[in-house]
DNA sequence: GTCTATACCTAGATAGAC
DNA sequence: GTCTATCTAGGTATAGAC
């Protein structure tokens, strides 16, 4: 018994822990958060359901853990899109776009991500990270209102107003497993998203 | 015993239930739904928790009959206003303003309403009257267009998008007790709202 | 019809064998 | 370290006395 763990060892708790997070991330995208009991989440890990707490002191916190991964990788292609040159009325839609055909081409997931019943702590999570959403897009529009492309505006309310629009129109999309015309919805959230910011286009 | 219920007995059944209803109302407008046990509940209306089961068949039932009856006025009050007459975009600018107002006078129900954690019944219900705010929406949009006071549009999706707007702009007032300025935020919203279905004012 | 007391179920968390 | 088996808590729903 080593006094303390070898590097190999970390590095197996480590893959151990990752395999964890990838399958409780699938499964919640399969069935959403109250159905991805511990349970579920350790048959889906192949390991028993005592184990999972080997890896997280708790169930809400490998919730949480789920959720942040995920919603941090839509926050950097999002901020990714949004931060870039060029118009920034160009941005905005070009950064609506590409949140809704991600959102729209993994919907079990984003459905989880934006709307799916979750137990507290995934909620306070979700509230925080809408409100990192929101700065994004204010940012983009303070910078459209300063080089005169967009009207004067609380960039503030319009950012939350985009978050919420965005969110409402691809909920119901995600939650059916239906067929939908995806180019039609995109194109139509971001006409809208753009009137949203008052672009004349 | 009498063979069928005397209409004293009916109407006293009724009062009942109805106090029930009221209380339960307030109980989760204040703690939320997930706080609002059957326990909480009975206590709030001064019966045993037992007895909610002479009126409801379920704890289900109980709050989707509150969240039914709350958001049922909501409707109501939003659809008086968007159906009135004169100008589409003068009626919407309206309904979105008494629908804030309304909201951040009643910050526990309308949080409730609108985003708290609730169970499934609760959420089926939630998108249900999300569809109905966003079909009065659509009407006075498709209006707003026919009248060629409007530019042309996608108005389900206008629609959908405003119902998401209006809630997220709300949610964060909503799910803090600290003061607000309602009038800026009321008047940034109704701005937001028009700009989002293309009004050009 | 309403109360008290309790049964029961679900799901998270833990203990101890291996 | 991981598994099996179990404990526990919280909350819905029910049974039986009054």
């Amino acid at each position: 018994m080593a006094y303390r763990k070898t590097p190999a060892e970390i590095r197996r708790l480590e893959a151990a822990r990752e395999h964890l997070v990838v399958c409780a991330t699938e499964v919640v995208a399969e069935v959403g958060w109250a159905q991805a009991s511990v349970t579920a989440v350790a048959d889906a890990a192949g390991i028993a359901a005592g184990s999972v707490y080997q890896h997280f002191s708790s169930k809400s916190a490998l919730a949480v853990e789920v959720f942040r991964r995920a919603a941090q990788r839509e926050a950097d292609v999002l901020g990714e899109v949004l931060q870039g040159g060029g118009d920034p009325a160009d941005r905005l839609r070009r950064g609506v776009e590409v949140f809704a055909r991600r959102a729209l081409e993994n919907h079990g997931l984003a459905y989880a991500l934006l709307a799916a019943p979750a137990e507290p702590a995934v909620g306070a999570e979700r509230l925080a990270f809408r409100r990192r959403y929101r700065a994004l897009f204010a940012a983009v529009i303070d910078e459209g209102v300063a080089a005169g492309r967009l009207p004067g505006q609380d960039a503030e309310i319009t950012a939350a107003a985009l978050t919420g629009a965005i969110g409402e129109v691809l909920v119901y999309p995600l939650s059916t497993s239906g067929p939908h015309d995806a180019d039609r919805l995109v194109a139509g959230l971001a006409g809208v998203a753009l009137r949203c910011a008052g672009a004349s286009d």
